[in-house]
DNA sequence: CTACCTTCTGAGAGTCACTATCACTTGATA
DNA sequence: TATCAAGTGATAGTGACTCTCAGAAGGTAG
């Protein structure tokens, strides 16, 4: 029985530290030669070895080849700067500064762009991770939905809501795609941007 | 050197006959086993074996087993109701439009709409599926971009249109998704209206 | 420092979706 | 009837992923 079974201590202690780097180890490795010689090329195998870890691990890991690439820490941030906007902001307005929010911090981290980059490429080029990546988004929805559901004030059900965050999430993937196909160098907050004025104000001007 | 090289005929002819029919009873048989005993619970060789064919021969008309699910002959005929509509109609009105005739007329074949529901119901259940259904939306994405590329006279590659299509089809993925939990019983043209009226006014009302 | 316990790792064997190849059958055509 | 093209089945792969179990290594109490 631990005295404070709410606080997850802050990850100290060897055993933690190792598996922190073991999985970057692994990710890393599979990164470079995903890049060398292609996502379908590339055996898991390989990866492990260059990771020197064995085959095994990279599955405890990773459950899937295509997770290696998709991390998937983000909704909670997400979550968090949506829950720090004011409770009378209109949701498309408070989901468009939450993430104009989180890219601006992002964006701050050089190599967390680069590693943004990296995926999104892959993303593009690798139907498998695709795929993958949408049911992640699909996921995120439901955390979204929980979030905006709050704010509003509707059951955590409501069709309308997860209409709205469909909408929203599909016209930012198509808009991701788009700034990927076109080489990853736009500026991601102008695209944003457009996104939510279309979003808002539709086809119009 | 085919006199007509733009008719690709009627279908007619025994072979023809006969491919349709093997592709039939290969979904057909793994329908009925996927709801005996589940889609992960049902190998490959055991619909081969229900449809008396060989595994060889699924694999030729199906290129992974979630395809067996997902048809996907769709597209064409929502394009085809796009373009019937008049050229001076916003874009949102149009595909509304387009949307609810192709419904309308699916909803004049029972055995369609039984089908809907059983792949609707696999669709929520299987991850793998869901996966795929997601792919086989974007490359829908793609049709409805062109189509309204053309009616408002934007490029192909326009951002914009792009951001407002997977808009759309991300909230009536959601809607889906909704009626599909909900049981498949609501009456899914006003979850389809109340999908619009969302894009079209916000959460305001 | 030692003994004990829990967690992590690696090795091995097995399952199953999917691919490639090739001989054989069968519908179309002259 | 002979010939050709297309569809099928058997066989032997490959590679992602699962399960199990023995041993190593971090954490902890005495």
């Amino acid at each position: 029985m631990t005295p404070m079974p709410t606080a997850p201590k802050p990850a100290t202690g060897l055993r933690e530290r190792k598996k922190i780097r073991t999985r970057q180890a692994i990710r890393r490795a599979a990164y470079r030669l995903f890049e060398e010689r292609g996502f379908d090329a590339t055996r898991v195998d390989e990866i492990a070895e260059a990771a020197e870890v064995s085959p095994s691990t990279v599955f405890r890991y990773f459950p899937t080849k295509e997770d290696i690439v998709l991390s998937d820490e983000e909704d909670p941030v997400i979550e968090a700067a949506l829950r720090a906007r004011p409770a009378d902001e209109p949701p498309l307005t408070a989901l468009r500064a939450a993430l104009h929010d989180v890219m601006a911090e992002l964006w701050r981290q050089p190599e967390a762009v680069t590693e943004l980059r990296q995926r999104m490429r892959l993303v593009a080029s690798v139907p498998a991770i695709r795929a993958r990546m949408h049911e992640s988004i699909g996921k995120s929805g439901d955390v979204l939905h929980g979030a905006i559901a709050e704010r509003t004030g509707r059951a955590r059900g409501d069709l309308e809501i997860r209409i709205l965050t469909g909408a929203v999430l599909g016209a930012l993937t198509e808009a991701l795609l788009h700034w990927t196909e076109e080489g990853l160098e736009d500026d991601l907050m102008d695209v944003l941007d457009r996104s939510f004025r279309v979003l808002e104000h539709g086809l119009a001007d």
